[in-house]
Formats: C-alpha cells, structure tokens, sequence
DNA sequence: TCATTATAGAACAAGCGGAGAACCTGTCCA
DNA sequence: TGGACAGGTTCTCCGCTTGTTCTATAATGA
C-alpha cells in the first residue's frame, strides 16, 4: 500500500493522468515545471519522485525519458462499474452545453437508462420545473438525433444554443416548450434545430 | 470495541462518510471546520482525535495530509449487494404504504443515498407534485424516527395513515405541508405522527 | 454540584511546497 | 576527443500551512 499522497502530488498526478495522453512526447521536468507554473525543477523533481514511490510514475535512473505514468496507474482509473455513465456537464436553457473541468461518471441504475449510449448532464435553472425537472437535478440523456413528438429532447439551436424542451414537430416548424409558465415556447425552422438527445432518467439528491 | 460515539462525534463521522468521496483531496482540519461551521480548528481536532482512537479515521501523524477514512470504515457500510437497495412498495397519502408481492430491490446511485441505511419507495398520486416529485417516481428514504424541520419525511399518522410530506415541527403540534396547492396542510398533535425515514433522493424513468 | 461535551482561541512545531544552486551523466557536434 | 548542452539528481534554505496541545468558557445532564 502506497502512502497516501499529499495534496500537491494528488494534484500533480491528477494532472498528469489527465494531460500525459495528449502530449506528443512524455515532457521533461522543465516542461512540467512550466505547465504547472513552476520554477524550479528542483521542487518539482521532489514531488514526482514521490509519486515514483507510491508506484504511480515509471522511475527514470538517470535516464532521459521524460515522465510516464505506470502500467498500475494507467489501468487504475475507475472500478469499473457497469452502469457508470460519463458526466458531460449541465445544461440550461439558453447556453451550449457547459463542460466541467473533469470529465466525471456518475453511476445510473439500469431503469433509468437505456442499453444505448447515455450521458448525464445536470440542469441549471428552472425552465423545466413543471415536467418535475429541477434546478440540480442529474437528467440522464439517450443520445439520439431524431426524436418524436412529445418528448423531452435536448436541442441545440442555430449550433450553439442547447437546451432541454419538450419536442413538438409541426410540418413547417419546431417548437420547443419549457414547462414554466413564465416562459414562452420557442418557434424555429426545421432546419435551425439538431435533436442531440432524449431524456430517458432523472435523479435528485436531497443532501 | 471502541467506546461509543458522542453524537457529535456520529455527526462527524456520518458527515465524513457521506461528503469525503466527493472531495477532489482529503480536507484538512480548517477546511473541515469551514463545512461544518466551526471556528476553532483545536475544537474539532478533539473530535477528530476521538474517531481516530476509535479506528475510523486514518491517524495522521503530523502529517499533513488531510483527514481520511480508515478502510475499515470505508468498507464498513453494507456487506450486500454493491448499492441494490430494497424496494418496499408504494406510498400515497393517505394509505399505509402498499407493500408489493415481490420483496424487490432496485440499484440506487451513491449520491442518492446516505451511509445509512436507505430504502426505496414509489410514489402514488400527486401531493408533492410541486416539489418535483411525480407519480411513479422512486423515492429513496433514509430510516430515521427523527426529521428536522422542513425536511420531506415519510410519516405515520395514527398508525395507519402513510404519507410523503414537508415536515414542519411546532411547539404543539406537526404540521404535514403536501406541494399541490389543491390540498390543504394537515394539523397533528405530535404524538399522532410518526416519522419513518427522511427523503434523501428521487429517481424518474421516462420510458 | 460536579462530570461530560462542545466550542473558541492562542501558541507552538514541524511538514510541505517552493526557489535556487551545484552536481552528475549521457548526447551531440566541431 | 573534448566541450557545450540538456536534463535528471541532490542539496540547502525559507515561509506558510496545518496538525497538535492547552486553557478557558458555555451548555447540558445525572
């Protein structure tokens, strides 16, 4: 058992399982250092040879290698639980999609998804408050891009607004409706309006 | 054995059980007092230390590396199945809550749920229509026989009646507040009313 | 009334994170 | 072949954070 980590090397192993994988070459410590806004590579060579302990970074004896994760913590991400599904970010009338900092899983019960692809946002705001969609609550999304009539659909409008409405399809147009009686139904061409997902789940903590 | 918590101590601890795996790093002692609104950092390293001498949390010796738990404690909250929790049967104001033929389980998220143990309820009819929660929706309920005020609890009246209400607690009676405004809030002596568990989460499927 | 519990607050010491310098060891190139 | 250079290693020093310890003060209850 390794001994835990302090906060700063969590940190900067967090970092590392996040960007190490995008980076054409493992960086070396001056590299680090600057992307961690660091100064000296001394301090840096301090923490990093702490993760090597803990068996969470390859040693490197004197070797020019740059920095590179183990095999252990490649592998180490999650429990991997069947039902987790990723947590894109939330969602709210008016704005794209807002990503959160950490691409996040949430676990979601099988009655609350379907065996297709699924994803997670969190609602912002109170647009859907009548349809018992409130702010904060986890909606689980089918993605899709058709979608029937009378469903709840997350759509994203003129490619850069999303927001989660109900659907209705009219020959001519689309409307979306919020369920809150202080707002009004949006109207908009067909072709103005792309389906990105349907609603299939909610979940609300209350703590 | 370790001797028996303070309730504040059990506060503590059922706090740290529930919040810690959501934390990006193990809080230390100041950030801890912050969320559970202390001022001194000494008051709460008394406490700390008594969870520690009872093998709960991770003793840190002059380290400073945050308060964790044991892995004692971290295993420690159910042997069963990973987060299946019971599904008792229906609630519905103002019939005792309908058990369904088939004891069944069904899984809920970490995050709708509590350390405690928690079981599941489905909800019949609209009383709490204005609080998001919709007829058919699972209810996850945390069993407790005490509520604070405001608190949304499953509470028995006379022994007989089952409902989902807002609980508000006056000096001489319980008032049981339903979300439709097309009912009214019901009056009880406080020895009519029976608190069975407390709303902890809320799950919906839409197909 | 005394014991227990919870809290505030002050004072202390050491862990920890960082800077910086010097050192060491391979690689490259004239 | 022997520098220059890049990059890893080791060291010391400093200041802030954070765990620890103590004392004092309420509140509560047997």
């Amino acid at each position: 058992m390794p001994p835990s980590l302090t906060r700063r090397q969590q940190e900067i192993y967090d970092y590392l399982r996040e960007q190490l994988p995008r980076m054409p070459h493992p960086p070396t410590l001056d590299e680090l250092c600057q992307a961690l806004g660091l100064k000296s590579r001394g301090s840096l060579h301090k923490q990093i040879q702490a993760l090597i302990e803990a068996g969470l970074v390859e040693p490197m004896n004197n070797l020019r290698r740059g920095i590179r994760l183990t095999e252990a913590a490649n592998e180490a991400p999650e429990g991997g639980e069947a039902d987790e599904l990723p947590l894109y970010g939330y969602i709210a009338a008016g704005q794209p999609i807002e990503a959160i900092a950490n691409p996040d899983t949430i676990a979601v019960p099988p009655p609350l998804r379907t065996p297709n692809p699924c994803y997670v946002l969190q609602v912002k705001g109170d647009s859907m408050i009548e349809e018992g969609i409130l702010d904060g609550d986890w909606v689980v999304i089918e993605q899709r891009d058709t979608a029937r009539n009378g469903e709840i659909v997350v759509a994203l409008v003129r490619g850069e607004e999303a927001t989660l409405k109900r659907l209705e399809k009219k020959p001519d147009e689309i409307v979306l409706h919020p369920a809150n009686s202080s707002m009004q139904a949006q109207h908009y061409h067909p072709s103005e309006v792309q389906i990105q997902g349907v609603l299939v789940g909610q979940m609300r903590s209350y703590h």
